[in-house]
DNA sequence: CGTGCGGCGTCAAACGTTTGACGTCAAGCG
DNA sequence: CGCTTGACGTCAAACGTTTGACGCCGCACG
């Protein structure tokens, strides 16, 4: 490869006619009572009219750090990782690069693949959305924040997804429009996100006069579907008069079925707010969990923890309910 | 930081009682001739046993390749881009780190950010859909790959999308149907992707009786739904019986506003074939672009260009017509 | 006039690998 | 026996930075 005409130090030196030591202490701002403000002009001028960029492995290897934030994350096709990823990029900036770690198949990680990203010497560490055997008996080997990570995980910081405030707010909205009778479909998952999701709701409405869940085995929406069809004429006889998704998919499935029964007048409320709710007709309440907020909360903490050495507190990101046609006083 | 733990080729030297030059060569398996097995046994065991991962900052300054393949997107939250990177992670495995780079602001970048890719000393670069002013003028630092690239750009190695095949699959499989009034949906961008999409399919249909096109000033679903809700019943009365969209999300709209408007047998078909699209009633018939396979075919193709220094041929991945309810014989 | 000091820079070691050049030793060959 | 050859390893330079330790110079102060 053609790697001879890459500028280094050593040329900005040269054509600033001074010695590569100033080039380095100006690039880094560390040049205050050691450099004149002459000469960190010229330094700086030789910089960018040859557009010099400081080699990062050269860099890395002397400071052990390599600039790099690395994300972990089970499946960038989701869009709730795209989402969170955007934030992240967003609040990171181009002082340090973002590698992504993916789970070398399947959609879902494990710890071995924090390992591997632990081992790229990164500054900073992101996990989106592990499993609980993902954390249990980690050691961080640098700053490590959790987006959305499992219940009780207090050894790192974490974003949290405000799931629990999700079932509450659901369930808030559809009592206070006179429901009582409930039916709760999601996925029969261990991920913690669905688990905390399901429980967040199903223990608010506890009290209620009809309460129904549909655990389906896996998550395919549109199998989910058809479950859902088999199952809903039931449960509208017995009384239940709104119903809950762990996803919006599922929201959509529901609303189909609904309109295929012909019934009207039942309240749907998905979670995730796909673009889709909103064009769908009709158009459906869902609740928006912040993933790109949460991205751009993860790159603020992690990049202060960095910088300062302080551990950033934990942090909640408020979930929003979008209250659209789906669920209104039908 | 407590950096001093790590293990590094001198300790793994030490433990199997040899030189540091010995392990780096077993390490990288270049010791054809020159490490005896028993050597390299030892070695080996050394290795595992203290778990030595080489240093990849250092490793990266001598070989000057830093194992970084890295991929410029427009946008992580937009699902297509999302795919591509899923199947770019699955064809890259992990001798690879895979970076990101973003635009700084917005949801499009320009060639500053590549620069920006090129300053990390990737060993390759995957460009996704890039403008055209991106690549005009570009001068490639590093194997590099364009995914969904603009028109006319024989510069570098291409996977393209079958824009083309997927105008002419829709065209066909309407006038198949019997169609003879058209009307076609889609963002008046500059993106170059969306020109294809759009000249593709109404080059493919300039002879049928009817022509309608709608150029929606930005990218907005919400908004192009109410504009095609407007729109909509003067196509239907000039003859228009079949809606192409050159995104579901514009299909979905069309769909709505069909349904308010209480008409049916109207064909409408969309583009990105999204995960609603089969959910949504009636379902939504869509070009599947093969996103996913575009980024393994990527993955390939730069890995192979890294390893034996030949260039890729270019790559076009076809496009698939998903045909469901939304354009079946009414 | 010596001494100290503050301002301005440079020296050179170190970071952890990779790799071409070079040893060493024993065996084989003429 | 001298020389080559091959098998097995090691040496040491180099990659491009960063940074603590040091030098130089002129001025103020005692």
């Amino acid at each position: 490869m053609l790697r001879k005409d890459r500028i280094g130090a050593r040329e900005v030196a040269e054509h600033a006619g001074c010695s590569v030591s100033a080039v380095s202490l100006v690039v880094n701002g560390k040049d205050s009572g050691r450099i004149s403000a002459e000469l960190r002009e010229r330094v700086l001028a030789a910089v960018t009219e040859l557009d010099y960029r400081p080699n990062r492995s050269a860099r890395s290897l002397v400071t052990g750090d390599s600039g790099t934030i690395c994300v972990v994350l089970p499946d960038p096709a989701n869009p709730f990782f795209g989402d969170v990823l955007a934030g992240l990029g967003a609040a990171i900036g181009d002082g340090h690069t973002l590698a992504l770690v993916l789970p070398t198949s399947g959609t879902d990680y494990d710890q071995r693949t924090v390992l591997r990203a632990y081992s790229l010497d990164s500054a900073g560490v992101v996990l989106i959305s592990p499993g609980e055997p993902v954390l249990r008996g980690l050691v961080p080997r640098c700053p490590t924040i959790v987006v959305d990570g499992p219940g009780r995980t207090p050894a790192l910081p974490r974003v949290d997804l405000d799931t629990v405030a999700a079932g509450e707010l659901i369930s808030d909205h559809l009592t206070g429009l006179g429901h009582r009778g409930f039916g709760y479909i999601g996925p029969k998952s261990d991920k913690p996100t669905f688990r905390t999701r399901r429980s967040a709701f199903l223990d608010r409405v506890a009290g209620a006069d009809v309460v129904r869940t549909l655990d389906l085995p896996d998550w395919d929406p549109l199998a989910a579907a058809v479950t859902t069809a088999a199952v809903l004429p039931g449960w509208l006889d017995s009384g239940v008069t709104a119903v809950v998704c762990a996803d919006d998919l599922l929201g959509y499935g529901v609303l189909t079925a609904l309109d295929r029964l012909g019934r009207t007048g039942i309240a749907v409320v998905g979670m995730g707010d796909l673009p889709f709710s909103q064009l769908c007709r009709p158009a459906l309440t869902s609740i928006d969990f912040g993933g790109r907020r949460a991205g751009e909360s993860a790159g603020r903490s992690l990049l202060s923890w960095i910088d300062t050495g302080e551990r950033p507190r934990r942090v909640r990101v408020p979930a929003k309910l979008i209250v659209r046609a789906s669920s209104e006083k039908g």
